[in-house]
DNA sequence: TTGATATATCTTTATATTTCGATATTATGA
DNA sequence: TCATAATATCGAAATATAAAGATATATCAA
């Protein structure tokens, strides 16, 4: 047996916030998610910047944002006929530092 | 417009990175692979003991290792008939870490 | 008001993922 | 060798997700 040092206080995540859990990582699970998910790490942008960045028409960045608002990844503001998306989940800047330092 | 910090200098990571990236997380994103990733983090486990522990036959647990080990996040050793997976890929502690602060 | 812009929604189709049962493979112990 | 245990693989059915086009809503500018 090889590497034991299981300490006998597992201490695990019940199933149902692992599925919560599992929820908001595959939202986030998804590259053009990942692109506007870094561009609003620096600031601030409307659904048509976020599509132009990702290179999609902007009916499929409004769609993308909407489920990443939904389960809490990020808040919007309306401007006008703009709606500026932001981060409202502070972790997914550790996440990004995480893809960064593996793929960036 | 609220939050301007956007520097000009946005380094983003390629369109394909975040492809590899979006392919890693989601392979993540599943209850029963999060409480794999959580056990092995504790230590080295076989099939039926992460099985067990899911709640899952030991035929889905097998698969679901398959998954993570294809996408370099778990490595395994066999001793005999048992098959001892571990944790491949370092990230997996600073990421269960941001999960278990949200979530946990 | 009219036309154009920005965003959101709906529907359909295509594709991917999950689960389950059955079966296969390999190693162990009697 | 034989029966069993541990793990892995395959195929089918159910479910979920993604993409695209069409359409809708709301706001602004002329």
């Amino acid at each position: 047996m090889l590497n034991v040092k299981k300490n006998k206080k597992p201490k695990l995540i019940g199933l149902e916030a692992l599925g919560q859990a599992a929820e908001c990582l595959r939202t986030l699970a998804h590259p053009h998610r990942l692109r506007i998910v870094q561009m609003l790490l620096q600031g601030s942008y409307t659904v048509g910047e976020l599509a132009e960045a990702c290179e999609i028409p902007s009916h499929m960045a409004s769609e993308h944002l909407r489920l990443m608002q939904h389960c809490g990844l990020l808040t919007s503001q309306r401007d006008g006929r703009r709606n500026y998306y932001e981060i409202g989940e502070p972790h997914l800047k550790d996440i990004m530092a995480c893809i960064q330092s593996r793929f960036g």
